[in-house]
DNA sequence: TTGTAGGCGTTATCAT
DNA sequence: ATGATAACGCCTACAA
């Protein structure tokens, strides 16, 4: 008796195959007493529709495919849940696919459109390295999480949910030169960088410009190709960067994960964190508030940026709206990493 | 033009769709000039077959799910990214499934089975709450990942690998025994557990009595139901145990992030770590070398038992072999947060 | 070695 | 409101 099938039920019902997919499908031509029996006939026998059947006849599969890029953001797993969870609720199924930093993005989403017949896609993180033109590659629609392009055409073949990432990024520097703080170096991502890392360090120009704080290229320090968003990344970085001599009062890192990697390296230089150089991160993961000392950051809503996201995507997916382009904001949360200004110095 | 079918590519070379489809499937039977030939054409015209037809066609759909239970634990991050690549390796699709704590996992699983037609399964976490009888209702082969169940019965219907928890939490906590510590509490799962909190508990028990030290229930912190293993709830519970003004001069945290946040308890009341408590964690996340102070933990060799599970797993559904069960060692890593019973006591 | 035809489980288009 | 029936795209006997 293995699975039982569509026509199991119709026999077991005494009616058409097509009333019972009538049944299970919500239409309206359904005679009400006929389908509640149909249903409890299903639930009693417990059958499944099989979804590859289903798919096969349908034009699209039901399913979105979340693509992240760039292993080992714990940013992410939360977002993906999130998107899980409002994809689950549609009755649509999921697919996650990690592309790793080098790999293209978009040459992974076009192959998985076609094999799984997608009809949606939610790019998470990366997004660098493609171009737009790239991007419209892709038939079925497409939400950009957390990489938005600097430029966003109104029409763009594609939606976008994330922070402002440049008017964050200034807030956050902002905060540090209120604070009195000059040699304000940043950990940012690669110098090609064309997505948050690009924005990120817009932000951080912008605020020091405002202090009227010249723009000290030694202070900058990018992420070399290979690297990602990482804590050991972030301890790298700050190393080369102490090793510099260049003197810092204190370091904005465009994630979190750089920001404690950061921390580690301070401290191993026998510094501390914030009496030598005070640190603030982006992203407002959970650590950052057990870590020592408390982390500074930007907090981004995690959850209303997943589920717009979600929101957004089955909007375009059913032609009720064009593509949309939202921002959310952050959320500047002060904690012990940073503090003013030794005056003592 | 829309999508392109096997149909089309027969038409373009001008032979039948069972040819091409030997071709595309590796079939024996095929002349390797015309394969090439076929293959070609396929490339040029990036023809890719539809999944759904084939899943349909087939007995088995070439998927694999991963059930997670219990949110927000880092560790099984790592551990998915590796089996993903494992079975994109096989060229099988996989589709992660998360379930919430409260809900069984064999429910869910089972629907996904039918649904998806799988063929296999891989359980992270969690198994607490369920029983061996529900699991065998699973009739996909089903290996078991981080939570094997204590007793392991030799034609159990399932594999598992994990490390062997009784033996590496013994280690670390005959460790802290050696190092002069006898008020050792422990943070650990419900009290219902049935898996690795159970066997982690169990270790810690075995390795007091080697050293004669009676078990005290209050330095016992069991988790309520509705928490998970996140930094939060090792907040919570370390600081009932501080509250409970019980003496204690280290505490074996059952995972990394518990161990955090017991760290952060334990620092807002003003004592430190390790001076005035010791504190141990279980997992090996990359957090423990980054924080402040450094976690001593038990390493699992994440990546090592992901591709064992996926190897495991391929082997069992190819019917190469039977349910194995695999246990891999863990490593203790000495770091800042443990050191020596303070003399000076 | 290759081609033809039937069927996998659904949904949708027709009639009824 | 309901029931046949033809696709959907692929795989696989079976025949050639």
């Amino acid at each position: 008796m293995g699975t039982i099938t569509i026509k199991d039920v119709a026999k077991l019902c005494g009616v058409g195959v097509s009333t019972v997919s009538r049944a299970i499908n919500d239409h309206p031509d359904i005679n009400p007493e006929t389908k509640q029996m149909i249903m409890k006939v299903i639930e009693e026998n417990n059958y499944i529709p099989n979804n590859s059947a289903r798919n096969l006849k349908r034009s699209d599969s039901k399913t979105i495919a979340v693509l992240v890029k760039g292993v080992d953001n714990p940013f992410f797993g939360k977002m993906i849940r999130v998107i899980e969870e409002e994809i689950r609720k549609k009755k649509y199924s999921m697919v996650v696919h990690h592309v790793e930093a080098q790999e293209g993005e978009v040459a992974a989403a076009l192959e998985l459109e076609r094999q799984k017949k997608l009809c949606g896609m939610i790019f998470l993180g990366g997004f660098y390295s493609e171009t737009s033109e790239d991007l419209a590659k892709v038939k079925v629609p497409v939400v950009l999480v957390t990489s938005a392009k600097p430029q966003l055409e109104a029409n763009a073949g594609y939606s976008s949910v994330s922070v402002d990432d440049v008017k964050e990024s200034y807030r956050m520097v902002d905060y540090l030169c209120e604070l009195g703080h000059e040699r304000i170096a940043i950990l940012t991502a690669t110098m090609y960088d064309e997505s948050v890392g690009k924005l990120r360090l817009q932000g951080y120009k912008k605020a020091l410009q405002k202090h009227n704080i010249e723009i000290n290229e030694n202070l900058i320090k990018y992420m070399k190709d290979s690297e990602d968003y990482s804590m050991k990344c972030g301890y790298i970085l700050m190393k080369e960067l102490l090793e510099s001599k260049e003197e810092i009062s204190s370091v904005f890192a465009i994630s979190d994960s750089l920001a404690i990697g950061a921390c580690r390296a301070i401290h191993e230089a026998g510094l501390g964190v914030p009496e030598d150089i005070a640190v603030a991160g982006f992203d407002g993961l959970d650590i950052g508030a057990y870590y020592t000392p408390t982390l500074t950051t930007i907090v981004q809503p995690v959850e209303e940026i997943a589920k717009e996201a979600a929101k957004i995507l089955f909007h375009v997916i059913k032609k009720k709206t064009i593509h949309t382009h939202k921002f959310f904001e952050g959320e500047l949360v002060v904690r012990e990493s940073t503090n003013e200004k030794d005056s003592a110095h």
